[in-house]
DNA sequence: ATATAGTACCTTGCATTGCAAGGTAGCAGG
DNA sequence: CCTGCTACCTTGCAATGCAAGGTACTATAT
């Protein structure tokens, strides 16, 4: 898998998947490698940076499986975030696709 | 425009365009940039890379309109890489769009 | 008791990539 | 001769992800 593909998409994976449910890290890092492999090494930085921008809260909450869980929970500021990031992917997407599938060049 | 975004993509939609026609960097700035800007900063040590790495070949050509011009075609194993990489590319895409549109996990 | 494995948190240093901001030169028009 | 466009290039910086380490709790096996 292409390292460079990830930067800053595993940001928007995260948003969209704390809008879903709250989750602590451990959990984000599983739940995403299901499709994209993720490390711890870069999920606890991320969620830093998110809770330091304001797009989370945090709760810790006890576990009988180990160590007690940070639960990472979306902000109203964190869901716009969330909603720009994702528009701003498609178009992405959309004009990656133009080059790369032939016209690149409007004429 | 998200600047992580174009990790990696960039690389892709060179190999695209050189596989359509062999390009000049100046050209390639204002092709890409059409549709994702890039800067001259950019592309010139990426080319430089994919030179160094085999995936293109190079020669000058005279212009009336300025400075020669150093055009890049693309090799055969240049266009091997740009086939992996658009695999790699769609199915990145593909996965990121499982994660950001519902049901993230499987269960 | 001790070792192992799984859970769950964290940090530091490195590699990669893109950009801004600079530089050099050729050509054309005023 | 100066400005603007073409066309090449480089250096330093910022951002992100990863590998590789560390800590500590729980449970199971030895």
């Amino acid at each position: 898998m292409n390292i460079q593909f990830k930067k800053g998409v595993l940001e928007l994976c995260v948003l969209s998947i704390l809008k879903q449910k709250n989750c602590y890290g451990y959990e984000l890092v599983n739940d995403i490698s299901q499709n994209i492999t993720i490390s711890e090494g870069t999920i606890y930085p991320l969620l830093r940076r998110m809770k330091s921008d304001g797009y989370v809260e945090t709760y810790l909450q006890e576990s009988q499986e180990g160590p007690p869980r940070k639960y990472y929970a979306l902000t109203a500021q964190g869901e716009q975030a969330r909603a720009a990031l994702d528009v701003e992917w498609s178009s992405f997407v959309e004009k990656v696709n133009n080059i790369v599938k032939g016209g690149a060049v409007v004429e």
